[in-house]
DNA sequence: AACAACCTCAACCGCATCAGA
DNA sequence: GTCTGATGCGGTTGAGGTTGT
């Protein structure tokens, strides 16, 4: 894509950490407009930066309902379990997290998760050498019925990512302790089926 | 106090996919 | 069917903060 490479690395463009003013700025824009055409949206915000720049920020840190930091042990076992099920498919995993974003479920998962698990498959390498079953044709099951609704959702707009298997009359995107609890009944679930599978 | 090692997280990069011309 | 621009995703980087020596 060599106009999002030469858009990105003009000389003149912001680089590094944003400041409030620029925030202020895009938060305006996409006030009036919308989080959407984000080249359209750099440029009316008089932002030297580029597009991509500006959604990132936009979704990682400007977009209401965000929560940050204090990644609750529920969330936390559900980050665990849906890794589990879908591997680095962040996005995915986020989706099911409301007010949570794929970079800092990554960032989470990097620093902090990955260690544990690696230990935890150590020990269980060591205590028995029963391999564990391969979790990808599940996934790939999973990626089967997701991919009608999630890819073809995404082009819509932020919110298609709450869409998920079946039944699209539920709002998988509402906030609160029920929204995880309906979420972990799932996984059991799901987990039982892979039991029984 | 000074320095090194480590950790965290915001931001960047490259690629894949999609939609419209 | 092909091309081009826009968007979204996952991997990676690096600055700044924290902890250990």
């Amino acid at each position: 894509m060599a106009s999002t490479i030469s858009q990105c690395t003009k000389k003149e463009a912001n680089r590094g950490a944003w400041t409030a003013e620029e925030d202020h700025k895009l938060a305006q824009v996409i006030a009036v407009h919308g989080a959407k055409r984000w080249k359209c949206v750099a440029m009316k915000a008089g932002l030297k930066r580029c597009g991509k720049s500006c959604r990132l920020r936009w979704m990682n840190y400007l977009r209401p309902n965000i929560k940050r930091g204090n990644i609750s042990d529920q969330e936390q076992d559900l980050i665990l379990r849906l890794h589990k099920l879908l591997g680095n498919r962040w996005s995915l995993i986020a989706g099911r997290l409301p007010g949570r974003t794929d970079n800092e479920i990554k960032n989470y998962w990097n620093s902090h998760l990955s260690k544990k698990t690696k230990q935890k498959e150590k020990q269980s390498r060591s205590s028995t050498t029963v391999e564990c079953r391969p979790q990808k044709t599940k996934v790939m099951e999973m990626e089967s019925v997701d991919n009608g609704s999630e890819r073809v959702a995404s082009k819509g707009d932020e919110d298609s990512k709450t869409s998920f298997v079946g039944d699209e009359s539920f709002d998988y995107s509402s906030e609160g302790p029920l929204n995880l609890e309906w979420m972990s009944k799932f996984l059991e679930m799901d987990e039982a089926w892979l039991d029984f599978a």
